[in-house]
DNA sequence: GAAGCGTCCCAAGGTGAGGT
DNA sequence: ACCTCACCTTGGGACGCTTC
């Protein structure tokens, strides 16, 4: 069950204020990403309550209302939504997995996903996609050292014997890739060189209803 | 002394590894 | 099975150093 409020103020990275019932609680925001245009003051947002005593935050973030959609803000949640995709082969390109391991240990580099399928070795690096303007959804939203080093580290990954793929998870319902210059350049100077000659793009919408608390993955077909 | 810059460290929670 | 610990993430504050 989610609740709902509206969003007042981030703070030291991990911590949300939120106006719930004409009170100000803090709850946990599981999003390490910068989280460009989802800040605004008074937006409607969704979280959840754990029972967990060891947590000192009763409360996580877990979506914020913009522009007449949700967007899952909780990222810890978005990877295991990939990782029940993979499993239930709702990841068409990815069948017959025998095998499937996250959080991947290369060299002193950690991947999202290594699975195998049809004997290959195929590395994932998902990236979730909440920066968004009229037309496209944009990546990244900050300027971001570690992934560009995961552009690299799936780009040496090949001599190894993997297959690396980068699989963009869209939150919002934008039909159009782009990489956002404006934000990092270097990254995007790498990811036109790497993407997708040698690794290949994925690109799925997350469509979140924080009214059932679900989730459906729908394919994209991006060519840029 | 003030301003600007760079570096370091801490915050919370999920996860895997390793020990018992 | 259970527990503990290290690791990972980014924003922001503290702090030290340099320059004016």
């Amino acid at each position: 069950m989610l609740y709902f409020g509206r969003f007042i103020k981030r703070y030291k990275r991990f911590f949300v204020d939120v106006e719930y019932e004409n009170n100000i609680i803090t709850c946990h925001n599981p999003n390490t990403g910068s989280m460009r245009n989802l800040l605004v003051k008074g937006a409607p947002v969704c979280f959840s309550r754990s029972n967990n005593t060891k947590r000192k935050l009763q409360y996580t973030l877990e979506g914020i209302y913009l522009d007449n959609q949700w967007i899952q803000t909780n990222t810890i949640k978005t990877n295991r939504i990939v990782y029940n995709a993979l499993k239930k082969g709702e990841i068409v390109e990815f069948t017959n997995i025998t095998k499937l391991v996250r959080e991947y240990s290369i060299g002193n580099n950690r991947i999202d996903f290594y699975l195998e399928s049809n004997s290959q070795k195929i590395l994932i690096e998902v990236k979730s996609v909440s920066l968004f303007d009229r037309e496209y959804a944009m990546f990244p939203d900050a300027k971001t050292e570690r992934g560009l080093k995961h552009l690299i580290v799936l780009k040496n990954s090949i001599d190894l014997g993997y297959i690396p793929y980068l699989l963009y998870l869209i939150q919002s319902n934008r039909g159009k890739f782009r990489c956002a210059e404006e934000f990092d350049k270097r990254y995007c100077e790498i990811y036109k060189e790497l993407v997708p000659k040698f690794i290949k793009p994925l690109f799925y919408q997350n469509v979140f209803d924080p009214y059932n608390n679900t989730n459906s993955l729908h394919r994209l077909d991006i060519l840029k």
